[in-house]
RNA sequence: GCGGCUGUAGCUCAGUAGGAUAGAGCAAGUGACUUCUAAUCACUAGGUCGCAGGUUCGAUUCCUGCCAGCCGCGCCA
């Protein structure tokens, strides 16, 4: 239809020549049919449908693994929550969309490298460990009074009272100066390890954690503001060191050293990101909540201003999850302590059900996670759909093997005999799942696997209701054994990068 | 005020490199279990794709303006 505007002729006279002129060399078309204003459909021969599912049944895991990524490396920096307190629902949604994204970049040829980076400098550690020194003094003086802008969680409270079983009254009678370094360190450990418990058990382990701490150390970030320097991007104003990111296109310069002598985060950001692009990295993806949105035009200047290309640094945006109880908003805070912990909804909703509701949406779409809502429609949660799928596979193949009917060869079946348009929908279901993760993975978008599991699922259910996989034919039975096999081995797949499991029997 | 995201069925959401009759789940209604698991299936109903213009043979999709919701706009992180 483009080319009937350039060609100046009706569309249906060029989808005649188009079709006039197809060779089909591999014989894999069955016919071609003009349709509407001057649409060409291709109808293809079942052979090739067989020959899919032939490859999908016989490659086992390998099936759908895709080669874009050519073994290019990439890494996914997600979460990277501050230690402060625990993981809330919306760090649950990063969590599930940075992991899927990881693994479906893997599926797709990609060698990629999961990292969270540790905020465990500055002001808010400073602000936590104080938290926790209170809370333990004043379990020997409740009326010492709390600090203005304190954590006021009681994980803080814990802390502290773990801190008096260990060490007693020791830290009563130091300075506050000398005991503080001692309950930020505590605090701050006591944390990770929750977090990191907390992602373990909803399925998500990184392969690196990184410290800003240790930019500092490594003396990496005074050797990016000495290099920024000889670039000719810094200058000093009101006392303080700016950065000209405006240059690159960011509305305003910032700071990098505050007239107190301290840094802003952003110098550190700054080393992180050379750092990243040093460990030789060809994609850098970073996957912020939308509320740093306003972040990035400086984030970009900033990996200019080094001189390394932007184009190679992705930033995506997952909106923030906005929690209802009952229909009515609940608001987030962790420093005010009103919020709901991701080990909450793991407990009361499941590992698998909290991560398919957060992946059956764009990052970009708002979310409203009603909580009494998901655990109501626990039983009902599209997810249990996609897991009875393969359970229901798996019982088939039980059920066979009950009955002495051995899963048979590749070689010896006959395709063929798989003629039900239930049958054959599934078949090009199978056969559309490659392009699925080549497409996914291209738009870093994992919620289409989610999308095309409820499709690959309803088509089982659908041919389950209607017909029997095992029956008196000996070799339709077989040949149907080797379609389940098909659908069973992409439903695991598809199911590992999203991080679900696929359950043996419900 | 400026910027970002969003607005599609009663609800929650898919879908647009511009193209055929806009899809799914839930909720509602009517039916289906002597069979390999009913956490299932079939059918019905439900839509000015936020509003108004523009570009185009053709716009839910692109452009402009407006309206509504959320989020940003620090020498905080």
């Amino acid at each position: 239809m483009t080319l009937a505007s350039i060609e100046k002729v009706p569309p249906r006279t060029v989808a005649e020549v188009v079709v006039a002129n197809i060779v089909d060399r591999e014989g894999m078309i069955d016919r071609v049919e003009i349709a509407g204003p001057g649409y060409v459909n291709f109808f293809l021969k079942k052979s090739y449908w067989t020959s899919v599912l032939k490859d999908a049944a016989g490659m086992g895991d390998g099936y759908g693994q895709a080669d874009i990524g050519e073994g290019k490396s990439v890494q996914v920096e997600f979460l990277s929550a501050n230690p402060t307190g625990p993981l809330h629902i919306g760090h649950g949604r990063v969590a599930a969309f940075g992991d899927s994204l990881a693994n479906l970049l893997k599926a797709a040829g990609y060698n990629v490298q999961k990292e969270y980076y540790i905020n465990d400098v500055g002001n808010q550690m400073e602000t936590l460990g104080r938290s926790t020194y209170i809370r333990y003094k004043q379990m020997f003086d409740p009326g010492i009074p709390f600090i203005q802008d304190g954590y006021k969680g009681n994980y803080i409270r814990d802390i502290a009272q773990e801190i008096i079983t260990d060490a007693k009254d020791r830290y009563l009678h130091l300075p506050e100066e000398e005991a503080i370094p001692f309950f930020i360190e505590y605090s701050k450990n006591n944390i990770l390890n929750g977090i990191r418990k907390d992602l373990e058990d909803f399925g998500v382990l990184f392969n690196n954690w990184f410290s800003e701490k240790s930019l500092y150390d490594s003396g990496e970030v005074e050797g990016v503001l000495k290099a920024l320097k000889e670039k000719g991007y810094l200058y000093e104003s009101e006392g303080a060191l700016w950065l000209n990111t405006t240059l690159f296109g960011d509305d305003k310069d910032r700071v990098l050293v505050r007239s107190t002598g301290q840094k802003t985060y952003f110098a550190p950001d700054i080393a992180y990101h050379q750092n990243k692009f040093k460990r030789g990295f060809h994609l850098i993806v970073d996957i912020w909540g939308a509320d740093h949105h306003g972040y990035e035009p400086r984030m970009r200047a900033g990996v200019q201003c080094l001189g390394y290309p932007e184009k190679n640094l992705k930033v995506i945006l997952v909106q923030l999850v906005a929690l209802l109880r009952e229909g009515k908003p609940v608001s987030m805070s962790t420093r005010s302590a009103e919020f709901v912990t991701l080990r909450e909804v793991l407990d009361e909703v499941g590992k698998d059900a909290a991560r398919f509701m957060f992946l059956t949406r764009r990052p970009d779409s708002h979310l409203d996670f009603d909580l009494d809502l998901v655990k109501k429609e626990s039983s009902e949660n599209p997810v249990y759909y996609v897991e009875y799928a393969h359970a229901r596979i798996v019982n088939i193949f039980r059920q066979a093997e009950a009955r002495g009917i051995p899963e048979p060869s590749l070689s010896d079946v006959d395709l063929s005999l798989l003629d039900l348009p239930e049958e054959i929908k599934m078949m090009k279901l199978i056969a559309l799942y490659p392009e699925v993760i080549e497409s996914s993975a291209l738009a870093l978008e994992p919620h289409r696997i989610t999308f095309y599991l409820q499709d690959l699922a309803t088509a089982l259910h659908n041919y389950y209701f209607h017909h029997r996989v095992i029956t008196e034919d000996r070799r339709l039975t077989e040949a149907r054994l080797i379609l389940m096999r098909g659908v069973m081995q992409v439903l695991r797949s598809a199911l590992a990068i999203l991080g679900i499991r696929a359950p043996e029997r419900m």
